[in-house]
DNA sequence: CTATCTGCAAAAAGTTTGCACTTTT
DNA sequence: AAAAGTGCAAACTTTTTGCAGATAG
């Protein structure tokens, strides 16, 4: 089944990177292999202690960081400067639907760079970012 | 000229929402009518006590945050998450074009949601986020 | 066994709040 | 004179760092 794939997938990333698989380090993979939304730091630390209720924060925290730095998680300031991390799906170019009330995530392909894009400016174009917000089917429903 | 233009009509602005002009929210204002950037709190802070040393940073950051509510200025979140204020040029809907160097930015006009645009799911659309990051011209040619 | 990882604690950095004093209106 | 704004200090939140003990390879 695919959510057990994602758990494999992010740890031989990990191990392929020479990083050593702990508990905390599986458990993170568990977590995000299930959700296919953006997660808060704090939101990951409440899961994880659920589990294992002796971890610690900067432990979750440091290894965010070190998931994304390394490429397996994908690292993203919300409209409100949040900071949220979401399992990389960096395979093909795309861009996301977000759900503001529950933070689910949906992936298109279109992309407004691909267009004959006039720009003004002589900008040397480096980077882009295209995100639509609104509410998603489940969260118009319960409101 | 333009310049003083803009800062009359900051001015105006926060007369019409009630609020006392004070020599402190005259020279914000000055500052941002002459930049055309994003500005971080901390170079508008910067940038005040070249003129009124004596100001405090809470100060500027409590009229940064209450221009913003009140539409004069438009606060940004960057990609790297730090957070920025700019002039709000709310007339008509547009996107900005931002150079990752100097943070001088071009507004254009061409919007991906106004193409037929087929998106996932049955989202109640309500807001959306495009940019484009790159170099200017002067960055470019004085690296 | 050794290098890496974890948990704790403390430090930065960024942002917000309470309050006495000053300034605008 | 009254109401609103300022500056100072302190609290709070989020993120980062140092280090001794624990653990994966």
């Amino acid at each position: 089944m695919s959510e057990t794939n994602n758990v494999e997938q992010m740890i031989k990333v990990m191990s392929r990177n020479g990083w050593r698989i702990t508990d905390q380090r599986r458990l993170l993979a568990e977590i995000f292999a299930k959700t296919d939304g953006y997660l808060s730091p704090k939101y990951v630390y409440d899961q994880m202690t659920v589990h294992y209720p002796s971890v610690s924060f900067d432990t979750v925290y440091r290894n965010l960081r070190l998931l994304s730095e390394m490429g397996a998680l994908e690292q993203f300031y919300f409209m409100d400067g949040g900071l949220k991390f979401r399992m990389n799906c960096s395979n093909h170019h795309h861009h996301h639907l977000i759900c503001m009330n529950c933070e689910k995530t949906l992936t298109f392909d279109y992309c407004p760079m691909e267009t004959t894009l006039k720009l003004p400016g002589n900008f040397k174009i480096i980077n882009h970012r295209f995100e639509v917000y609104g509410v998603c089917e489940e969260c118009q429903e319960s409101s």
